[in-house]
DNA sequence: TTGTAAGCGTTATCAT
DNA sequence: ATGATAACGCTTACAA
């Protein structure tokens, strides 16, 4: 009497010769099961075309096979690199991926997060920066039981609840690169207050500079929020000094495109005038001109590492002992950098 | 015993004095229901904040409360557009966006779809072009009796299951533009074979050209198939022609960025020497140098309509006549375009 | 207008 | 190792 090919639990049962829940066993993987009845009731299955009903497990399991994607990221293209990451995880797994955008700044934005989570009975969420930067984020997630997994630009949590990449180290090296090419006066264009990343990337600036014995003064810091426009205002601030700086490192890729545009409405030319490193290796950096040196995050691999611990085991417990919590950004070198002139 | 504040239709009918049946009732709005009644289950609905759950309505509705977003589009921002725009009217309501891409190359793409709907028992499904083009597609979707709209260039379907832009007219009017500033050697370069968009476009192209009574041999288009390389690839070929054209239609921002590649390592000023149009206006398009001319869609807006007709009127059957189904493209005037030389 | 009983398709409990 | 029976929380007959 099935309509549409769906056949159940039950029609397996029967032609099997065996009980639901013998048939709910093999589908579970129960080891408690004799090979010989565990082999035929897999042919049986295979013979109907059986697949289990998602709506019923999860109202039996009181857990949905839905892993969630929380963000409040201004940036298409990380989102889609995270959602693509994701998907390569789950896919050929029984779980699909529910995206929900959260205003991180809104009073309600836990309350709204709590009704979510509860609501659909997530079997887990990915956390993305900043939101994962939030740690009563974190804890609300533990609180309701819900398994999660947070990407950010530290180790935050431990290596179940988090992957992470080297911001610091990265742009430490990235800004090492500037020092040897021989730049002395180099601008930061920094992120917003409230990013972890932002601060981060500006330690590793830091860092650098130090380490070079190169004194930072405070005209050399302009503060922009990661859009465009941001960057355009912030370096003209930098550009203003005198003397000029003879390189920008923006921290991020949007923020440098701003850059180049501001540069170039003083009829500066890059990389002779100015050189700049960014952040973020997403298409802009290759496609503007002159294409930038930037630093690439492998991001799609560590929303994947991340989707991957959150369903390891599947319905088990099981902690995923291999998947990767760090991750090693790495200098993309282009054509936006070159010696000073000077 | 609720343990996490989690109550159910029936502790709400038992502290209410009624059935579960009335509770039911009352949650999905029935017309026959006693005023007093309806209100004493209001009353305690609120007072417990019960919210029924979603997976065992799912069950035993055979219908999930999900609207899934089935593409296959190598354009990032594109896809968050219309995320955006979907999520924007799903807020609020008991619906939620899974997403899942599609391999539209692959063979088993359709069985992959039916698939994916019928074990989720979507409540409907937004299409995406190139994959919403596909007549089969929404054949499908018919078939499993699974709501469906489709995003597109052209109207390919009524209107209860399309929402469209007009690229053909939009293009026409970019072009006439590029004609009416005197340019009159004009490059097209064209979208991939199998995108309806591409094609669209190409015809508003020639219709402008046919309409000034401008001729458009051969060599004046260039087959690209919307990314940055093909784009710069392109361009040389149409760079190379003898005499050079003094404006180039691209029929999406991502190759007219590898079009302005192109003429800048030729040494050509942008837009003295060339004038470029480009189609979509992602970021991109403001973030190059010069500033890009280009077409504006209305995409977040048409992927928010298109949700609202998947949506409206619940589980009931009413057809959203309200929402709209053609929208409009914009010409979006930057720096990219000037009155040829000669 | 409201209630009762029987599902929806699965898993959990507790036998055997 | 397997099975009968009762959940899971809601809706749909069909009565009353």
């Amino acid at each position: 009497m099935q309509k549409t090919g769906q056949s159940t639990i039950n029609d397996v049962a029967r032609i099997a010769g065996v009980s639901k829940k013998t048939v709910s066993r093999v589908i579970n993987r129960s080891p408690l099961l004799n090979e010989d009845t565990r082999r035929r009731v897999e042919e049986v299955i295979a013979e109907l075309g059986y697949i289990p009903n998602p709506q019923a497990r999860a109202l039996a399991l009181r857990r949905n096979f839905l892993i969630g994607l929380v963000h409040d990221n201004p940036n298409a293209q990380t989102v889609m690199n995270v959602q693509q990451g994701m998907l390569e995880a789950l896919h050929g797994t029984e779980f699909e991926m529910v995206v929900r955008p959260l205003d991180r700044g809104s009073a309600t934005m836990l309350d709204d997060l709590r009704h979510f989570l509860e609501r659909q009975r997530l079997f887990g969420v990915l956390l993305m920066p900043p939101i994962s930067e939030n740690d009563s984020v974190a804890r609300l997630c533990d609180d309701i039981g819900c398994r999660y997994v947070r990407m950010g630009s530290a180790m935050l949590d431990d290596t179940d609840h988090m992957v992470a990449s080297n911001d610091r180290e990265a742009v430490h090296a990235a800004v090492s690169f500037l020092i040897e090419q021989g730049h002395r006066r180099i601008g930061l264009v920094a992120g917003p207050h409230g990013f972890r990343s932002a601060r981060e990337r500006r330690q590793g600036f830091e860092d650098a500079l130090a380490a070079a014995g190169i004194a930072l003064p405070r005209s050399m810091i302009a503060d922009g929020n990661y859009t465009f426009d941001s960057g355009l205002v912030a370096a003209e601030r930098l550009l203003d000094v005198v003397p000029r700086p003879t390189a920008i490192f923006s921290s991020n890729d949007e923020m440098a495109a701003g850059v180049i545009h501001a540069a170039r409405q003083r009829g500066l030319d890059i990389p002779r005038d100015l050189s700049i490193v960014g952040f973020d290796d997403t298409p802009i950096a290759a496609h503007v001109w002159p294409p930038l040196t930037t630093v690439r995050w492998p991001i799609a691999s560590m929303a994947r590492s991340a989707a991957l611990k959150l369903i390891a085991g599947g319905v088990e417990q099981e902690p995923a002992v291999e998947e990767p919590s760090l991750f090693l950004s790495t200098l993309i070198r282009r054509g936006s950098v070159a010696v000073p002139r000077e």
